[in-house]
DNA sequence: GTGAAAGCGCTAACAT
DNA sequence: ATGTTAGCGCTTTCAC
């Protein structure tokens, strides 16, 4: 295949000339340049990027990790993806399914410098694991963080489960559920640690079979109305930290001749695309927004060293209650 | 940060040894090859991934891209890593949202030999403008092309289709509708087809309106049940061509007081995780499969000229009728 | 406006 | 078992 040296011989100049007409540099003559162009068009030339990466030192390219293709994850890809390309940035996505072998895999690219830059939008890995890789380039999370080597952009879950709970205690509701994702993520903790606190202060008794975890996906709010379905005490609302789940508890509810909200209230989480069909009341997290600030977290650190600051920057993005009828 | 000379000479030894060891290449001394690798992690090193390709002309990685991150999409992908990962190949995966913009940015990815063959799940481009780029690297689609410089893997649609067809006659039924995606897709034409001369040797009228088209998602199962609900003249059965559509199909049917299948009978596509929960008759296309074989078919034409047969090879993967109790 | 030459970090003959 | 050396394809001083 051609490269910068065939060019320039066909070309009867220089590579640095060819160069010159690569990257759109001045002080090229238009004659030559026009030929070169054509003989690069002809020729099918196009420059090897990995020429390229090695002698600039750096690719232009962030990795993102999703664990999958929820679109949880998507919403937060579509605000990396558009906020790198105005900065000149390709992304690089990575799907790690949590396993923690493949976040490995994924960190490997920042450590041999195939990418920029890495953000998680969740992990499976530890987070000292990767702390450790800080030293090849900027890591952020998109998920609350202690650790300073690691900057994060994430939503206070505390606050956006009280915010939830304290809505449908307006709403009368007393009997309350709710439904999250992974057991034993840190947001699960702090939602947990709210739902707790608000019953308290309500002096109501905290039913430990009215939380329902591992609840990602439509099929699971399936799951959890004909978990319900069998109770002899249910609750009459339901907080559903997802709406592709609590899409799938309204859906089975109807199915099974529950009205929404009358026989059961829901607040879903995220504001994704199915909640506006489903009319479904719901904490937008402003997802789009945390991939956003998550990239330009990434950006503004490219040439700060570990030691400083800046890399270990932990910013809160606002959340908002969006009110639908499935309360 | 550290690179291969450094390393060499802390270690006071050259860069071949250093090469060597990083290699696990034999006949290094045990001795030297512990105080080389000690000195690696000790420095944090890795090799720059961009010198390495360089210098070896590849990659070792495919490109693969998904219009979307649908199921659909996302079984085949499980097949194109799964068998990747056997001939020590990765995968990047590149989200074109049809666009053709972002399908020209992944075919540039081979142009300028960032990945060693690309594989299209589906495709927005013209054939002939990917044809375009088969000088740079194997392109193999999981879809039928013609094209000569593009090989294919597919699933014959226009047999899938008489097959659920047929079925549901046999089930009795003589008012069915169809739901499919892409209007305008090789795969609805061949659909398109098959209704049509299926309808007509059982001689039944073909209802237009009983063809309904971008039906990918939950939500579109939903909008098709709620547009049949006001027609007078009702199918009583529906070949649905994606589980996740069919779900909404199902769902949104029993919420409205159908029952499945006597009021209305379905049969989805591709088998999805989605369909075993809800008991839905399927045509699994064997999509990882498809995958799988996509993958192999890129690899075996890695060092095959454009212009060589194998290039075009066209492969026709099986498909298979799953019965559950949807019809 | 153009070119010669050095070098990015690595691998792989070839020599010893 | 180890080292010397010549590139891979490109960008970038520096000189003219």
């Amino acid at each position: 295949m051609a490269n910068i040296k065939s060019i320039a011989k066909l070309a009867g100049v220089s590579v640095t000339t060819v160069s010159r007409v690569l990257n759109n540099h001045p002080y090229v003559n238009e004659a030559t340049r026009q030929k070169v162009q054509h003989i690069m068009e002809k020729e099918g030339y196009r420059p090897n990027s990995s020429a390229v990466h090695l002698i600039k030192g750096h690719t232009d390219r962030v990795g993102v990790i999703v664990p999958n293709s929820h679109p949880y994850f998507q919403a937060i890809l579509s605000g990396v993806m558009d906020e790198a390309a105005k900065s000149g940035y390709g992304t690089l996505l990575y799907q790690s399914r949590y396993e923690t072998q493949e976040e490995h895999k994924a960190l490997q690219l920042l450590s041999t410098k195939q990418i920029d830059g890495l953000l998680f939008c969740s992990r499976a890995l530890e987070l000292e694991a990767i702390a450790a890789y800080a030293k090849y380039g900027p890591i952020v999370t998109c998920e609350y963080t202690e650790n300073e080597q690691i900057a994060a952009v994430y939503t206070d879950h505390y606050e956006a489960f009280q915010k939830g709970m304290q809505y449908l205690i307006q709403h009368s509701h007393r009997a309350i559920g709710y439904c999250v994702g992974r057991a034993d993520s840190a947001s699960s903790q702090a939602r947990y640690l709210a739902y707790k606190t608000l019953l308290h202060e309500h002096g109501e008794v905290l039913h430990p079979e009215w939380i329902f975890t591992n609840c990602t996906e439509i099929k699971d709010g399936i799951r959890v109305i004909d978990t319900l379905m069998k109770m002899e005490e249910r609750p009459t609302a339901l907080l559903v930290t997802g709406d592709e789940a609590a899409a799938g508890v309204i859906l089975r509810a109807q199915a099974l001749g529950l009205r929404i909200p009358e026989d059961l209230a829901i607040i879903g989480f995220d504001n994704l695309p199915i909640s506006e069909a489903l009319g479904l009341t719901t904490i937008d997290q402003h997802l789009q927004e945390i991939g956003r600030e998550a990239f330009r977290t990434f950006y503004n650190s490219r040439n700060v060293e570990v030691k400083d600051i800046a890399r270990s920057s932990k910013t809160v993005i606002p959340f908002e209650l969006v009110e639908r009828s499935s309360v």
